[in-house]
DNA sequence: GCGAAACTTCAAGTTAACTTCATAGGAAGC
DNA sequence: GCTTCCTATGAAGTTAACTTGAAGTTTCGC
């Protein structure tokens, strides 16, 4: 098998060495090591950090990669089943979130036709649970108490 | 004119005292004080407040949020004109989210068909620039350097 | 006019996904 | 064998958008 070091890694696959350090302190990928105690990556490894970036474009998090890899052979191609499955998964996702940014816009729509200028019934400003699947950031710290009537006229 | 105590624009927005205090930190809202120190904020706040809360839920930072209050007064109820300014952007903006989804999950889907082993002719793997106004969080730390070829069979 | 509930400020903690830095050891070309 | 680039580790910094906590002050109902 041939190996890699963290740079070529890298350098062929876009991504810092930082960031390959962390992915591998978070278990989604993993190396061996040489007598120098350098790490050296399987160049199964590439197609991994391919995946990774792809699934973070879906806006899946580390965290979930994680889950997702950990059915994937560290060290061998992924067969064409196993792509499947993953992108069967992701695309899904990406239908929930579209869908979810179109129910948006509409009801934005109609409330530029409305004028909207009571908001009691203005479904933008009494949001139910819409696109709450977007982002990775600090999104989670909303929607915990957004229930209590928004606002009145 | 009518002033509201931080908890009272608290239960009737459905957010947190803490969350309007930071708002208020970054000039999104503004109140009065009374002799003994404590906040009254104009009932207008609680349209100011929806508004904060509908950006975000388009995938509005704060930052831009504050932007986009700026031209709205702080004091009074904003008129039609200003809210179908604000809406129409924000539309537009979800326009935009939704095209770039929806050509990733198409690029999604033609790799199922093909297997996508080789990853070298394969959008999701070599990405351009879809998707990347998603989320508020630390997605600014990627896109930097994914130009580098990324990955190869 | 008393006690509880609400309010004040400020500092520090939280989460994701990394980067940056300091310090030190390894690998490779000539 | 020397120099130079590459790599290793661990701690701390970054960003957004808040929350939590501590320690003290106001306000309100009775």
């Amino acid at each position: 098998m041939e190996w890699l070091t963290i740079g070529e890694v890298a350098t062929r696959s876009g991504v810092a060495t930082s960031a390959l350090r962390f992915y591998e302190t978070k278990g989604l990928i993993s190396s061996e090591r040489t007598d120098g105690n350098q790490r050296r990556y399987p160049r199964a490894t590439l197609r991994r950090v391919a995946l990774i970036r792809a699934g973070q474009e879906v806006g899946l998090s580390l965290a979930e990669l994680a889950g997702a890899l950990e059915q994937l052979p560290h060290d061998k191609t992924p067969t064409k089943s196993d792509w499947e499955r993953l992108s069967n998964a992701w695309r899904t996702r990406l239908d929930t979130q579209i869908a979810e940014l179109v129910a948006l816009r509409d009801e934005l729509t109609d409330c530029i036709g409305c004028g909207c200028l009571s908001l009691k019934s203005c479904a933008i400003f009494n949001p139910g649970d819409a696109a709450s699947g977007l982002g990775t950031g600090p999104r989670y710290l909303l929607g915990d108490s957004r229930d209590a009537a928004a606002a009145e006229g």
